[in-house]
DNA sequence: TAAATTATTTAACACTGTTAGACAAAAGTA
DNA sequence: TACTTTTGTCTAACAGTGTTAAATAATTTA
């Protein structure tokens, strides 16, 4: 008889309805929130039920994280073959990694590891003691600017920070990248970056 | 009686010492097994004893987090002191700025947000659903290069995405820029890359 | 209808951050 | 010295966490 694939079916459904459950709660409440409870809650059953389908919380965010790279993929693929050219292909798939990242915050703070801690570490400090404090300095000097707060020392701390700290985050998350192909990133980005910076000055 | 300066000082060193127990056992456990139990057990305390110097758990890591912006600071200001000219300084910067971020990996983490969750993603993904399996064939064929596996395609795909996934990182955890010089680095930089791109497969 | 299997829950364990109340030690005062 | 007050510290507890074993309810099989 065919109950036994009814069967299957609904227990495949509450298999999504799991993930579903746990992704709405960290939408409204962050990752920091979920708990085991609150997911049985909300398919209205009892926290061991869940166990049943995944062998633990890490087992979910596991599902989760795979569901998130597939939701990239699909993103980017679909960006890509909207254009012919490889230049604007590379763009746009870059623009709809960027798009997916805020869209699916959620998601993408579990693919790559990004937490959202204390927000305004800014007035916490000494004046003069973040790290743009004391790089600004120098790039606006260099800028031929005056003010370290301008807009244009602004985008370009924001430049090179960016670079840096991206490196960083990846290799501290994930350990894929050789010494060799960081140091080169590294040193390219910084200089390249530094070139335009005198370049930029000059023509003025 | 001098007994209250002593007694100060005691209580000043318990603090330091609740600090320093706290940063130990992130240093061989992370910072998910940091608990006010086990920092208790370490300074020889029983837990409520921390409350008498810290609010609350969040207070000992937000004291950690000025600790490891002042740290940073002192390596910044450090490595610009030992050069004269601009382009040098702000070079030596980031690069201190690199190294901090690895050498006291547990502070970086705290201070920017950076989780370690799972780590090998690639093996549980359907081959060529990885970002770097979308991006990485139109980048090699850009670069005039036939496998997308190749080293200089590595470094140019890692160069995309350390600055998108930077850019993203810091914007999540601290909303600080704006949208327009957002924007602007983005396409800055990914044109910026593309193009360089362009040139070195011209030129061979 | 009785037995076997499956689905689901209750109760518990060992943790977590945090607080209130009890207790002991020291200091101040008479 | 004896008494009171303050200070330091701990025990016990609460509500929450992930997780497991055992008991119960529901369903299917014989």
């Amino acid at each position: 008889m065919g109950s036994k694939e009814r069967i299957h079916r609904l227990k495949e459904q509450t298999r999504v309805n799991i993930l579903d459950a746990a992704h709405e709660i960290v939408k409204d409440e962050g990752w920091q929130a979920l708990s085991m409870r609150k997911i049985a809650d909300k398919i209205e059953y009892t926290a061991p039920i869940i166990y049943e389908y995944y062998a633990n919380k890490e087992a979910i965010l596991l599902e989760l994280t795979k569901k998130g790279f597939m939701l990239l993929a699909a993103r980017m693929n679909e960006a890509k073959s909207k254009h012919k050219e490889l230049g604007d292909q590379i763009e746009a798939m870059w623009l709809a990694y960027w798009n997916f990242a805020f869209e699916q915050k959620e998601y993408y703070q579990l693919m790559f590891g990004v937490e959202v801690n204390c927000c305004i570490m800014d007035e916490l400090l000494p004046a003069g003691s973040t790290p743009y404090d004391i790089a600004a300095g120098a790039i606006a000097e260099l800028m031929g600017i005056s003010d370290p707060d301008d807009d244009r020392v602004c985008t370009k701390y924001y430049t090179y920070w960016s670079i840096v700290h991206g490196l960083i985050s990846i290799n501290i998350v994930r350990k894929g990248t050789s010494d060799e192909i960081n140091r080169q990133i590294l040193t390219d980005a910084i200089t390249g970056i530094t070139r335009s910076l005198k370049n930029q000055a000059q023509a003025e």
